[in-house]
DNA sequence: AAAATCAGCGTACACTTGTAAGCTTAAATA
DNA sequence: TATTTAAGCTTACAAGTGTACGCTGATTTT
């Protein structure tokens, strides 16, 4: 059921959205999201400071918000990748490819969970590790059903993945172009490590 | 050459390491190098704010002297692995429990290259990136020596695995004892996994 | 039509921050 | 011994911060 809001709650949700893109839009290489002011943002948002708690109780609340929005956006871009490998693509080479093109297009909301990952709040830290179990789970589940891995060492494999994976990004963060390229062959290189290791163990059990 | 120092620049030194620790000692879970601030540090080496500028031309320029300091205990750990290794240990199993006894041991070093690898400061950053490739390199050495790999390709298994073991740093640091467990066996796996897959891939070539 | 709600505003306050300027005083140098 | 050096101090200031308080005016509810 989809509630029509009324003009007052439609401007509320307008003015909230701004407050969120206004965080996104000055987080950068060189400023992270504890560097932000609540003044700040709600200046770049166009409203009062003290207006900012109409919204939210804290830059803290408004900080899970922009997790929890990073995480959707990530789970998103996992589904087009799954789409592509379904019709046909390469797994590992698929995989990566959608993550450096995730990067590159959204290094912002990319290096919010990368920071906040090792960030001063305990409640965002877990927040990026629920989305990044997300992540796992639903590539152990692929897993176990694409290769026939019991689900308990298909997680270990999965976590593996998505650690060297994740890490790649943060690493192509501050790279060129040509270096990137380099990165991701060698990125691939590494997935095939763990995925031939994989193999290898499971038929032995 | 060792010089001696006059009164003077020893009592200099040992303010200077006194500035040092006193921001080591607030790093914490909840507080990173960057919410620091120049005041604090310099109130809880017991100076004046502005004697700071005596040290240190910027708080910048203390966090690369720390990130430096960490880089080298890291390193002093290395070699205590590898003298274990060499007096017989499994290779998988001691690394994996002394890089957990650092983390236990000096967690807050730790954080600070953990954050500061994706930190705000490029000029950190990079230091981070460094440390690490140094460690990368001393692996690589030793999985050349002792396997035969080509450099190459050592050289990705052992990026591989000081990034699964430096991921699994992290997750640490928000377990209890009893977490922190099950994370080495997992791990340990996990590394055991990419072994097997360069052992395969190697022959293969 | 009257009353209640509430998003947004302006003002104000108490703090903290980095750092400039100039002084003191003990150590180093000549 | 006389002079220079420099680590550390005090004072001072401008800038930025979070947030309490109370008002306004349009929307919503009664």
């Amino acid at each position: 059921m989809t509630t029509t809001l009324g003009v007052r709650a439609q401007q509320k949700e307008k003015t909230r959205r701004a407050l969120i893109d206004a965080a996104f839009s000055q987080l950068s290489a060189d400023k992270s999201f504890s560097s932000l002011s609540l003044r700040e943002v709600s200046r770049e948002a166009g409203i009062a400071p003290t207006s900012f708690y109409r919204h939210f109780s804290d830059m803290n609340e408004l900080g899970l918000t922009m997790v929890d929005e990073a995480g959707l956006t990530l789970r998103q871009l996992m589904r087009q990748a799954r789409e592509r490998i379904a019709s046909g693509g390469s797994v590992i080479q698929t995989s990566v490819a959608t993550f450096m093109e995730f990067i590159e297009n959204n290094s912002n909301v990319f290096r919010l969970l990368l920071r906040e990952r090792s960030g001063t709040s305990a409640a965002f830290r877990s927040a990026v590790y629920r989305e990044n179990q997300h992540f796992i789970a639903e590539l152990s589940d692929y897993l176990c059903r694409a290769n026939g891995t019991s689900l308990e060492n298909a997680r270990i494999e999965a976590d593996a993945l998505v650690t060297i994976v994740f890490n790649a990004g943060a690493e192509a963060l501050d790279l060129d172009n040509e270096k990137r390229a380099e990165l991701a062959i060698r990125t691939k290189k590494q997935l095939r490590l763990v995925a031939k290791g994989a193999m290898l163990l499971n038929r032995k059990s």
